[in-house]
Order: C-alpha cells, then sequence, then structure tokens
DNA sequence: GTCGACCGAAGTGTATACAATTTTGCTTTT
DNA sequence: AAAAGCAAAATTGTATACACTTCGGTCGAC
C-alpha cells in the first residue's frame, strides 16, 4: 500500500493549504482535483483522507472536502499544549545537551536567517517550526518530533503564515537566546526563554477571516 | 465523506489488536477481511489506512497490512513524551481545578476499580488509560485530550494488557493519589506524583513477543 | 410575489473490473 | 539434494461504473 502518488497529492494540497492560496472553507471536489493531477478519484480520496487526519480539511459526509477553519480556541488549545510539551522537552534538553547538539541548531537558525532576509516567506515559516522539531530530533525522540510536527503543521494555518517579517525575526533572536541557554545549561532559564517565546508567537496571530478561493486550478498552478 | 462503516471496521480490528487476538506481524489480507465484514475491498482499504495513521498496523507497499510490533525504544518514547507532557497537564490542572472535577474523577476511579475486581481486562485497560484523558477533557482543552489519546492508544499493543490484577490495582491507587494531590491544590506533589505513576507503569510492562496468529476469521469472531 | 415540491445536474459512496506486483510451488540445473 | 528460474496463483494498486445523496433551479400552488 501507501504509494507515492497519494503522498504527492498531499504535499501539493498541504502546501496549498498552508500557504493559504487554498482558503478556509474551500471546497475540494474529488473529480476537480483527480483532472488537476491526472489520476482517478480513487487516490484523490485517499489523500483527502488522510489530510483529513491532519486537520487540514474536514470531510463531511455525503458532501465533500472543506479546507479546515480552526478556531480561535483550538489554536489556542494547541498552544497550550506546546507549551506543556516544549517546556519539559526544553527541561529534559538541558540535562543531555551537546555540543555537536548546539551547533546543529546554531546551522539551523543561520538557515532561518537567510531565509527571512530573503524574503522566502515559505522557507521561514517551515524552518521557524521545524527549529523545534529539530530539538525532538537530536533528543533522539522520534516520537517526541512526530507529535510536536502535528502540532504544529495542524495551526499552520493560522499561524505562521500570518507572521510579518519583524515577528519572523523576532521568532529567530528568541531562537537564538533560548540556544545560548541550552548551551550554558541554565535549565530554568532555557524552558523560562521557550514558554514565553510560544507566547510570543500564539500573541503575533492575526485570526482575520478571508473569502474562500473557489477556482482550484488556479490555486494548485 | 466518512461512513460509519468504514469506522466499525477500524473499532472492530482496533479491539482485535489491543485484545491481542491478532498478534503482532500478523497479516491482514484485503480480500479476508472484506469477506468476513461483508464489505467491497474500497472500505477495508479505508479502515487499513486509518488504523496505520493509529500505528496499530504498518502498511507495506504492495505487500500488504500487518498489525504494528512497536518496538521497545518506540514505548519508551512514548512514556517519554507522556510523562513530559502529562506532568505540565497536572501543573495546569491544579491551576484551575474545582471541586465538580474532583468529583467527576473520582466517579471515574470508582468505575476502575469495579472493572479491577471484575476481572475485566479489557475495561479496566481502557478506564486506567481514559483517567488520563479525562483530566484533560475537565480543562476543556480538547487537542491536548486527542493528543494524549493517541500517545495512550499508541502503545496499547504492548502496555496496558501486560498489567497484572496487581498492577491494575496498583495504577488505581496511585490515580487516588494524585487526585487527593489535587484537591488540596498541591502542585508540586500533584506533579510528581503523576511522574512517578508513568514511571510505574513503563517499568510494569513485559516486552515479550509471541507467534502471531494467521487465521483472522478465528480472531475476529 | 413567495413558498414549497419536484426534477435534473452534479458530486459523493461503494462495488467491481482490470493492471501490476508479489508470492508460491514446481521444474530444471548443477 | 540444494539452489536458481519460471510460470501460475494470489494479492495489492488504480481506474471505472453505478447507486445514492445533495444542490440548484424551475414550475406550480396559494
Amino acid at each position: 500500500m501507501e504509494t507515492s502518488t497519494t503522498h504527492h497529492i498531499v504535499e501539493s494540497l498541504t502546501r496549498a493549504i498552508v500557504e493559504h492560496r487554498l482558503l478556509p472553507g474551500s471546497k475540494l471536489a474529488e473529480q476537480k482535483l483527480a483532472d488537476h493531477f491526472g489520476v482517478s478519484r480513487t487516490l484523490v480520496r485517499q489523500a483527502l483522507f488522510q489530510l483529513s487526519q491532519n486537520r487540514l480539511i474536514k470531510l463531511e459526509p455525503a458532501r465533500g472536502a472543506f479546507v479546515a477553519a480552526p478556531s480561535v480556541e483550538e489554536a489556542q488549545q494547541v498552544f497550550a499544549v506546546r507549551r506543556m510539551l516544549e517546556a519539559e522537552m526544553t527541561r529534559a534538553f538541558v540535562q543531555q545537551v551537546t555540543p555537536e547538539q548546539v551547533v546543529a541548531l546554531r546551522e539551523h537558525i543561520k538557515q532561518e536567517r537567510e531565509a527571512v532576509t530573503q524574503g522566502d516567506i515559505t522557507g521561514r515559516t517551515e524552518l521557524l517550526g521545524d527549529f523545534h522539531v529539530r530539538m525532538a530530533e537530536l533528543m533522539h525522540n522520534d516520537v517526541l518530533a512526530q507529535v510536536l510536527g502535528e502540532l504544529i503543521s495542524r495551526c499552520a494555518l493560522i499561524t505562521l503564515m500570518y507572521q510579518s517579517r519583524n515577528e519572523a525575526e523576532h521568532s529567530t533572536d528568541e531562537h537564538v537566546a533560548i540556544v545560548d541557554a541550552l548551551q550554558a545549561r541554565d535549565s530554568d532559564l532555557a524552558v523560562r526563554l521557550m514558554h514565553e517565546h510560544l507566547l510570543h508567537v500564539e500573541a503575533s496571530l492575526t485570526f482575520d477571516r478571508k473569502v474562500p478561493t473557489h477556482d482550484i486550478s488556479l490555486a494548485l498552478a
């Protein structure tokens, strides 16, 4: 099972949704998608089902698939969970931090800066989120990395794309401060910085709604 | 989309896997399942796909579906994540604990005891895990409840079913102690008890492997 | 003029048919 | 006798066909 074709469809739709080329509420008709990707509805349905598990779309019985419109409450809940999880992750990270891990994180931050200065909004969005996942990976806890990745992508819809360049730079600066604290093995400081960082990101969100795009071909072009 | 038929198949297979009527490594052939449930392969494939997302089975391209065999490392990682998440959840719970919440948790524990004394292994397994999910629900954080539920069910395969009756009683006692600390608003104590509780559960696991069942009809009967 | 029912178009839900791949068991070869 | 090769059977992957539900619009009743 599990072909690479459906994976490609999922990736393509995910990008379109996260980058807001497909706005919340937009209908995703199976046949139109099938035509666009040059496959049968079978594969499209597999992809849509997977996207619904990722909470990026909502499937309504006999009515079809719609780009999800996460509520403000849901976003706040996601951030509450992230603060719980990542505060403790940070504490555990300090317990076992190695110079190589610090190097890897600083290297990641360098990429973040590059994307920010180049105005690569899609890239910086992804990289800013990946910083947190990278920490989990460096701890060699794949489960943690995966759970965190799901949480982050889950509300990418309403979070990261709304960040301004200023906010993106601010996030990167906070990442630097966190790594500094990790390197200094200052557990309490690192945890506090991570906690505040997540509060800042949440506070910077804008929860405005826009009209949905109905032209799927245009959005995916 | 999303019919209740596929849901029924998922439920049935989930129970069979969690209750070890289908052992890790068993092959789940699509046509056999379709015959058993009296539906077409289409619905079976949907169900299998969903189960793979839940990590209960593993899909190998062009080879089929097999009951997952989570590694010891994965189980340990899951518990590491649970300790991170639930420690902070417990701390946050004390911040906003109400008498009604305490009543609800004690009511839940009463059900646990009942299942334990009656020797209802399936029931007690579910209830012991649900205690933690219930806490999240009482905090009105659905996202937290869902993430936690996934983590718990994810390794139900190697965890809860292996608990002896003694261990189950021990878990219930620890739940009582946690609720006591919550009611007393003793944040540090509650967090410590929760942390130790999860360490105990993890330590009580037995990681032995058994031969897989190949007769699907028998296992599902 | 408005509300409601009915009819057709469009879209989803399920089953089946067909193609591609893997598995299996037998034959052949060393 | 063991290993390699091959062909048939079984199984998965994809497409298509058909049934059923929903949506939109028109027509008719009031």
